[in-house]
RNA sequence: GCGGGAAUAGCUCAGUUGGCAGAGCAUCAGCUUCCCAAGCUGAGGGUCGCGGGUUCGAAUCCCGUUUCCCGCUCCA
């Protein structure tokens, strides 16, 4: 484990060092969990976002792209139960360290209570056997009236406290119980505090009269309220899907493992609206489907693998998440799930707007069920970073540092390097250079020696480097270098864009899905 | 949010008992050089994370604070 921590170390200077990543506001001491992406990493970031949107909605006939705002109604995060879901109370135990739910910790003192009165019964029904009356037993034992009593009060007064956002109170009930931690037996507790996982801010001129609003935490409510918009414009028919590529904000208590948890992070989502009853199918075809597309990376197989959830969140009827080898254990990097018609049904209510696909097969009209395929661009990044970042020994003992980055995925596709700066090799490095900066991001360097030029593109990930020396005047070839084997090749300069072009392809990856 | 550790040049780090702010690499300029971080010459680059305190004197000792890493916790 030791070693893993120190390649995550590693991965983080590198992503500094060499333009890939940088901490936000970093002369201001940085912003906690927040970090730029510089020349490298942006060019790198969206190649990887290229990737998923081509496989999605250029390689899906039934598949349209969608760009929604970042703002939006209140009462979308009520439809989609953010707004109640995303506000949990949470309270520490000083002695033992442990966090808990403080609506948790009274929800479970409750049915303890609850238990006790079910004993009580359980005892009196073995002795008074068949006569027992269980009605007039709850309604007259003194025991379980106490008991009954005592857990009404505290729901509520519990009830109460929640619905008012009384903080105060909720900590006052858990010391009133008597509710100790389960580690440390203890009932020195802090305060209760309110950690809502959603940004807001206020929209209006006028502080007094603006309006809250939220940055969103998920780019999915964006589709789901232009779900008609798309299907009427687009005449889709059932099964269709909506992509949509995105900025999405969360207030994480705790966010760490450098871009893994960011409070500002990017989506790729995909939401695939099929017919009821249909939906384990189709939840069976995208999990699949997006397996092969990680797959097709060339990484080890064995770095990922399927999570199957036991525990549904409040609007999934099935779910799972393809998770990763990286640094600091296997990990969610994609979640697949099976969304039912929560989502369409809630903004159903909240909008009073039918959100339904009349079926002409069928002659009627539903609420269609909802696939839902989840990706985190930042977490993608980061996994990519892990597997292709590579320590090599060398024969002579060097070092070198290789991001062996699959090349229709490389910030740089290629190095056009003139081995001397000098002799008319850099005029003729820069008509190669230029040739090809406009189908292919290329970058030209003339300076240091060309053993210190090719590490500096292996470090970034460049899969080749074109070398121009005296033979390049002479007979108008150069040499091609592999980043993965160093091998070269000698070939004529008017070949030299084709072969670029067919081996940074993305149709061909494409094509392989 | 709690506990532990760290912070010195762009990077990696050294800095003795509290006594002049250092090295290697990198960067820039020049020379040299026909293929894997080569060599020579020169230059630039620092509020020692930040703020207090102790002291004649603090990178060094003490307190606070910020950021990062690890563990706990949380995770639609």
């Amino acid at each position: 484990m030791a070693g893993n921590d120190d390649l995550l170390k590693k991965i983080i200077s590198h992503c500094k060092e060499y333009g890939f990543i940088f901490p936000s506001s970093e002369i201001y001491d940085g912003l906690s969990a927040v970090y730029d992406y510089g020349q490298n990493g942006v060019e790198l970031k969206n190649n990887i976002r290229n990737y998923w949107w081509k496989a999605m909605v250029q390689a899906n006939e039934n598949i349209r792209g969608l760009d929604t705002a970042i703002f939006m109604h209140p009462l979308t995060w009520k439809a989609s139960g953010h707004t109640d879901a995303f506000n949990d109370p949470l309270i520490d135990n000083k002695d033992s360290k442990k966090r808990y739910r403080a609506d948790v910790l009274i929800e479970d003192h409750l049915s303890k209570i609850g238990e006790k009165i079910e004993k009580e019964v359980a005892k009196a029904r073995e002795r008074f056997g068949p006569a027992f009356n269980e009605a007039q037993f709850r309604s007259t034992n003194p025991r379980v009236l106490e008991n009954q009593k005592k857990k009404d009060e505290i729901s509520t007064q519990f009830a109460a406290a929640m619905e008012q956002n009384n903080l105060a109170e909720v900590r006052q009930i858990i010391l009133d119980c008597g509710i100790v931690c389960p580690v440390s037996g203890s009932r020195n507790w802090t305060d209760v505090r309110q950690f809502n996982l959603m940004f807001s801010t206020r929209v209006g001129s006028v502080s007094e009269e603006a309006e809250t609003i939220y940055l969103r935490p998920e780019t999915a409510q964006g589709i789901f309220v232009n779900f008609l918009n798309v299907q009427k414009t687009g005449r889709m028919k059932i099964p269709f899907g909506i992509a949509q590529t995105g900025k999405a904000f969360r207030n994480e208590i705790v966010a760490r493992q450098f871009i893994f948890r960011m409070r500002e992070f990017e989506q790729m989502e995909m939401q695939f609206f099929v017919k009821p009853g249909t939906e384990m199918d189709w939840y069976s075809h995208w999990k699949e489907k997006r397996m092969k597309w990680h797959h097709t990376l060339g990484f080890p197989a064995a770095n990922y693998r399927f999570h199957d959830h036991i525990k549904l969140a409040h609007y999934a009827s099935a779910a799972c998440d393809i998770e990763f080898s990286f640094p600091f254990g296997f990990k969610e990097l994609e979640g697949i799930h099976s969304r039912t018609d929560f989502d369409l049904k809630n903004h159903e209510k909240f909008s009073g707007k039918k959100l339904q696909y009349f079926d002409p097969e069928l002659n009627e009209s539903y609420v269609p069920y909802v696939v839902e395929t989840s990706i985190g661009l930042d977490r993608m990044f980061l996994a990519i970073l892990s597997a292709a970042y590579r320590e090599e020994q060398m024969e002579d003992n060097a070092a070198r540092v290789v991001l062996n980055i699959p090349p229709f995925l490389s910030p740089v596709k290629a190095a056009i390097l003139p081995l001397l700066n000098k002799d008319r090799l850099p005029e003729k490095g820069m008509e190669i250079y230029r040739s090809l900066r406009l189908s292919h991001n290329c970058y030209y360097e003339e300076k240091d020696t060309i053993g210190r030029r090719y590490r500096r593109q292996d470090a970034i990930g460049t899969p080749y480097c074109i070398t121009i020396d005296h033979q390049t005047l002479a007979d108008d070839t150069v040499t091609i270098r592999e980043r993965d084997t160093m091998k070269q090749e000698r070939i004529p300069v008017n070949k030299v864009a084709g072969i670029i072009d067919e081996r940074v392809s993305i149709e061909k990856v494409l094509a392989l899905l």
